[in-house]
DNA sequence: GTCTATAGTCGGATAGAC
DNA sequence: GTCTATCCGACTATAGAC
């Protein structure tokens, strides 16, 4: 069994994606790890401290786990499926909402920010690494600042699991059309010298 | 000057903007709006139900406002731009950001949930309308979704948006990666016949 | 419609016994 | 390390005067 650090860690998550940040409190979080209130304070100082922990936690334990499966993607297309499955097997995990309710309370709470961006940072290395690896011969790479291109997909993925809580059909409509983006992509690696003459030749009358 | 019942709504944004989901109560929008407490629970019942009224009004405001902006663009670039200045004057103006924390707040709020989808969809069909005429003659049209792709952007949206408030530098990162996408589709958009051709042919070999 | 006052609950945080 | 007990402030919501 687990000792009331690690309880109270987990317990924070689980509490965050039960309730929201709203509804997450030194009470909640110890009733959820079946520990006394009071040790919240003592093993962490405060709320806050507790929460940037789980946050940083969290995210290192499910980045691991999804590491391999990172690194066996060899197509857009295969990364947007690991992306479905992240994005089911995460909703019922409930530690990508963890990280949506501590970026949405780190918009006013200057303490919880800068933990956020850790947690977040952790998902965007692995997709910008699938990216570099998985755009390397696609002329993508060539017109997209790939790194950029990774934050971007995070925070749009972080989106769109908010936007799947509140309306689970449209999200699925949105998942949906991304679909037919990869394979647009996919067409034009294979169209790749073409679509590279082209789009310099554009780049160069419009800037 | 506004009534009191305007003054709460427009007050629940700013708090919401000001503090976040978890710091928004009856008595933080009653002293934004400088007028008393007892007034929230007169006028709406109960602070969610100011939430869901508050979430409506400024929705339906905020895209009134930019629905003549919407309908001027003309092509992916101008959308784009129009996405940043939207992201740089609302982010001043707290009204997307109050969506974000509504949001937030209706995973796990079920009362709150449906008034986001209604505040969402306002936005999605000026993004949906927008995207129709701009890719009318892309291919993209062909091959996406396109009221899919729409909630996709909308919900991307509010993802980068909460991105901002915790890491602005990586936010910006990723807006600028999104320049190169755009570039792009303005090449496919020239070479349409060609790129038909070839997504044609590799969606046969792939379905 | 707006105010004061207040009941009752919940949350953050600490003191001190074990 | 863990517990009970407790202070204090903030919260939702209502009653009732004006």
């Amino acid at each position: 069994m687990a000792d009331t650090r690690t309880k109270l860690l987990e317990a924070a998550l689980v509490t965050l994606g039960k309730h929201g940040i709203a509804g997450t409190s030194a009470r909640t979080i110890a009733a959820e790890a079946g520990v006394n209130q009071a040790l919240v304070f003592y093993h962490f100082g405060s709320v806050d401290q507790l929460l940037v922990a789980a946050c940083e936690h969290g995210s290192r334990q499910r980045v691991a786990l999804y590491r391999a499966r990172f690194a066996s993607v060899t197509s857009l297309r295969e990364l947007l499926d690991l992306g479905r499955s992240l994005h089911a097997e995460e909703r019922a995990e409930g530690s990508v909402a963890a990280l949506a309710q501590l970026l949405a309370g780190g918009q006013t709470d200057p303490k919880l920010a800068p933990a956020t961006t850790v947690g977040l940072n952790l998902w965007i290395e692995e997709v910008r690494q699938a990216l570099e690896r998985v755009l390397a011969t696609s002329p993508l790479a060539e017109f997209v600042d790939v790194p950029g291109l990774a934050r971007a997909t995070a925070a749009a993925f972080v989106g769109l699991e908010l936007y799947e809580g509140v309306d689970p059909e449209g999200a699925g409509q949105a998942f949906d059309a991304l679909e037919g983006l990869v394979a647009l992509a996919g067409a034009l690696d294979e169209m790749g010298p073409l679509v590279r003459r082209a789009a310099r030749a554009r780049l160069r009358r419009h800037s």
